[in-house]
This record gives structure tokens, sequence and C-alpha cells, in this order.
DNA sequence: ACGACACACGTGTCATGACATCTATTGGAC
DNA sequence: GTCCAATAGATGTCATGACACGTGTGTCGT
């Protein structure tokens, strides 16, 4: 089997398992990972627009996350407003149990890690972790990640 | 950010973006990655009851892949038999048609392998597919593509 | 024989993701 | 000012994926 296709099958095995891993930790705070992963961009990246939110998003690549938010507005995580000078733009925002319940993700999150951190324990993971940002950066959704690094980066949000 | 953490996200974004370059080199055969998936298992590992073929597809993890089945049952390009002795199982194979088409899917798939290899040009892999696997293989997804490796482990589904 | 159990597969439901298309709002050409 | 293009977001549709539950079939104990 030629190298890089064990590795599309490598992250394609591991991103399943880890979503399911983390499916299974989130699923008492009765939100999904790819909504837990607006609930932390909006924590850490202020009030966004939709195209800005989506624009630092992983999960979701080019598409509008209407309906992501939408079940976020609807059990009250997410506050959406609209601008008042432009009207086409929102104003999305964390709620104040969107806040607490942020808290209770970072926890989630932390037991997949250290289930994923006892996996590789003994590995040297610069070299992996460089090269697959070199494979991420080639791609919209590798560059929302580098915008979440740098927020400096993300004035150019295409 | 912690290391396995980026890790993770580094996962899921080249997850989504192969898989979308995959799927735009899929679309003009009327197939998606997943379908593709199928196909190429019962290609390589003859005629599968839908259990085994589930046990060696990286996509659909413990879920039985029925419906996935179905839609290429569907194209006329898998055959659906039942077993005559115990008719719980199902016999599924590809038809010509089937085998046909997965020529052509190689040809896609390396066109994909293709744009991935140039993109880590220069990398040493070595380790990160290591790396991988070792993460890879604790999740019956990883167990899936070890199978597909060593035919001989096909006895152990679980 | 028969009844409980196990097993293989099917189906219902929900939330993504991806793509295309639609609608509302604004900015700009004239 | 008026019309048109551009932009932000919403919506329709399809195919996953994951989970729970239902159905048909065979096996085994008795």
């Amino acid at each position: 089997m030629k190298v890089v296709e064990e590795l599309r099958y490598l992250v394609l095995a591991i991103q399943r398992e880890g979503n399911r891993l983390l499916a299974a930790e989130l699923r008492p705070l009765g939100i999904t990972p790819s909504q837990a992963e607006v609930l932390r961009v909006l924590r850490d990246h202020g009030p966004l627009t939709l195209n800005a939110l989506g624009g630092l998003l992983v999960c979701e690549t080019g598409n509008s996350p209407s309906r992501l938010v939408d079940r976020l507005v609807a059990q009250g995580l997410v506050k959406r407003g609209v601008d008042k000078v432009d009207r086409r733009y929102l104003a999305l925002s964390l709620t104040t149990s969107g806040r607490a319940l942020h808290r209770r993700i970072i926890t989630a999150e932390n037991r997949l890690h250290r289930t994923m951190h006892d996996l590789v324990a003994g590995q040297a993971l610069d070299e992996t972790i460089s090269t697959l940002r070199i494979l991420a950066d080639a791609f919209p959704a590798g560059a929302a990640l580098a915008r979440r690094r740098d927020p400096e980066l993300a004035t150019q949000e295409n």
C-alpha cells in the first residue's frame, strides 16, 4: 500500500474514533463535538459573524454553519444578534449558560486528551505534528487552525 | 494548545479536506468516498458477509453498513446474495460493472495520492506513520486497517 | 418438539457535512 | 434616485455516521 494512502486511511480511522470518543464524553452535556467547537471558538474569539465563525472552524469547511448555530441558539447557549449598521451581519456570542457549559466541555475534552496522551506515550510527536501541519496548512480547514493560533491572520479569512 | 489537542484538530482538518478532494475526484464516477472503500474491500477480499465487510471498513465503525451497500446494489455495482445454508448471512461481491468501476476509482485515488505526495514532499513519513498507527490500532477502525494488511488476522473480527 | 436465546441484518431517527440555490440587504454605477 | 452586482446568511437536498431498536433466522437446552 502506498505510504500516502496508508496515511489517508490512518487519518480517517483516528478522526472517526476520536470523534466517537469525544461524542461519548460530550453526550452527558447534551452537545456534539461540532457544537463544542463552535462554543470554543466563540469563547476564544469574541463576537463573530457567521462567516468569520466559519473561517475559524475546522468542521464545516466553506459552508456557512447556519444550522449548526441554530441548534445552539435553540439550546440557549449562543446569542444571535444582528449588526445594527449592516443588517446582513450576525453578531454571535456565548450566553451565560453557554460560557458555563464551555467549562464543562473543557473537562470532557481533557479526558479525551489524556486518553490520547496515554496511547502515544513515549512517542516523539514533533515530527508528526509538523508533517501534519504541512498537509493541513494547504487547505482552508488547516488555515482555520492557523488563524486560531495567530489572530493576526484573521484578516485573511480566505 | 496541548500537543494532543493540536493533533486532534490537525487530523480532523486533514480528514475533512482529503475527503472533499477525493469526493471531487469520484463525483464524475457517480460514487462517494465511502462507497469507493466498499468496492475496494469487496474487490480485495472476496465475497463477504455484511458484518465481515463492516469489520474491514474504516468508515462505518461498528454499524452494519446496510444502507451504504444498498446504494451500491441499486447502482448495480454490488451483488447481494444470500447464504443458502444460513439465510441470515449475505454474500456480497462485485458485479462486472463494479469491477470495471473499481479500475477507474484507482485512477481517481491515485490523483489524490499524487497531490498529497507533492504536499509532503521531502518529509520523512516513517515516524508519522508509525505514531499514527499506534493511535489507530487502539481502536476498531484501526484494527480494520490491520486486518486488511494481514488477512490472517481476519478471524479476529473484533 | 419447543421455547429462550443469540446472531445477522434492517430500519428509525438525529446531527453533520457538502453542494447548490434562494433571499435579504447593502453598495456602487449611472 | 434607480437598478444591478456583490455580500451575508438561509434553505433544499443528498449521503453519511452514530445510536437504538426491530425483524427474521438458526441454535441449543430441555
